[in-house]
DNA sequence: TTTTTTTGTAGTATAAATTCTACATTATTT
DNA sequence: AAATAATGTAGAATTTATACTACAAAAAAA
């Protein structure tokens, strides 16, 4: 008997969810946990055969819960879910070890789809996602993203981070102001990244600047 | 009889209240929409009783429409819902002409309350949010920096910070670049900041996004 | 040791953002 | 009620940033 496990901390996700599975596999048994200690404890203590889990719980986040999981069931098939369309989640989820990782605003459609085919054991990955993977794949692939910037890349990299213009820079470090928007995208492109937002954002997470 | 209109763009959700809703009134007509235009639509086409609205919709917001649903419909209650627990929305839609704020992570508990309050003519106020209202009621001084905005200005203060360019958002609000290029000058003199870099901090900071 | 990649650097043409200014509407204050 | 300030909105002119493209020097791979 199929036996699904939804982690999620909004119930209402939860409750939606669940009404889509029950429709489709009306004999499954479809667990609900809220938390991420919730989600350990029940991987544990009972036989799940698929476990979709939100990225985003408070606390301790999805990837963590995941990698736990990972650890006590490795067989278990995760599918991350997250509302965040920015794929650069999915490779994380996939490096942490899910099998899938599906986009909310299209849980609709794939989620059925996706609980087939980790059933037989596969990953589901749709088509976007693919490309991401294969371009990381021959990327650098275990470094921390900003290692792979050149030392030149790394300090423009910082600088605008930090909020300085494309011709702020070019005046403190002597450049053209192509140059260091040459930089710039060289960057973005590394580390499959589309704004400077996300940079700012990467640089304080990573307690760069 | 009960007529509920649910606007939010992600199905799952809009699946998990109706769930919710017809498991407490049964005789209930639930309607559903996805976008700002279908629930204006609706809004003008059918007498619903209460509208439950998500904030966070693509293209027009929920305010947005909150504020187009006062002109046509003005004795229609309106309850918003947020993901965001920063009651600082909750003000915003309150101010509109909200008849009342749920915060997803909590719906469950409060949604048949709510509904039961704003049948009533009543407004729906947690008491959390009764205390910001009378801090707001009169300390318009210690605010912090975000809540000087305006709605349109905090608008685009959230998408820059996020990482949407003023095209983008131009684009998505409708408005010429121009604009917003003027609100993001406000929004940099109202916080006496200097670059999109530190919006982007300040929004991290308070987890705004 | 060739061959291929990466790095440091810019120019040109184009696209995007900013500044300044302006002007109705709303809100607030006096 | 009148006066003042804040808000929502843009246009013109200008400043900045970006996309492409390019190329030599250095590094890495074959």
């Amino acid at each position: 008997m199929l036996k699904i496990l939804i982690a999620d901390d909004h119930a209402i996700v939860r409750k939606g969810l669940k009404q889509l599975l029950v429709e489709e596999y009306p004999s499954a048994v479809i667990g609900e946990v809220g938390d991420t200690e919730g989600l350990i404890k029940q991987v544990i203590s009972t036989n799940w055969n698929i476990v979709i889990c939100d990225m985003n719980m408070p606390g301790r986040s999805g990837l963590d819960a995941l990698a736990h999981i990972k650890q006590v069931a490795p067989e278990l098939p995760v599918l991350i879910m997250s509302m965040y369309p920015e794929d650069q989640y999915a490779l994380r989820a996939l490096k942490a070890g899910a099998a899938g990782y599906l986009q909310k605003e299209s849980i609709h459609d794939d989620i059925i789809k996706a609980i087939q085919t980790v059933q037989l054991g596969k990953k589901f990955i749709t088509p976007s996602i693919a490309e991401k993977l294969a371009d990381a794949f021959q990327n650098n692939n275990n470094k921390p993203l900003h290692e792979i910037l050149s030392d030149r890349e790394f300090d423009v990299f910082k600088l605008i981070a930090s909020g300085k213009t494309v011709s702020d820079i070019a005046g403190k470090l002597s450049l053209s102001t192509t140059t260091v928007s040459t930089y710039r995208s060289r960057v973005l492109e590394k580390m499959g990244i589309r704004s400077n937002a996300e940079l700012t954002r990467y640089a304080l997470e990573n307690k760069l600047i």
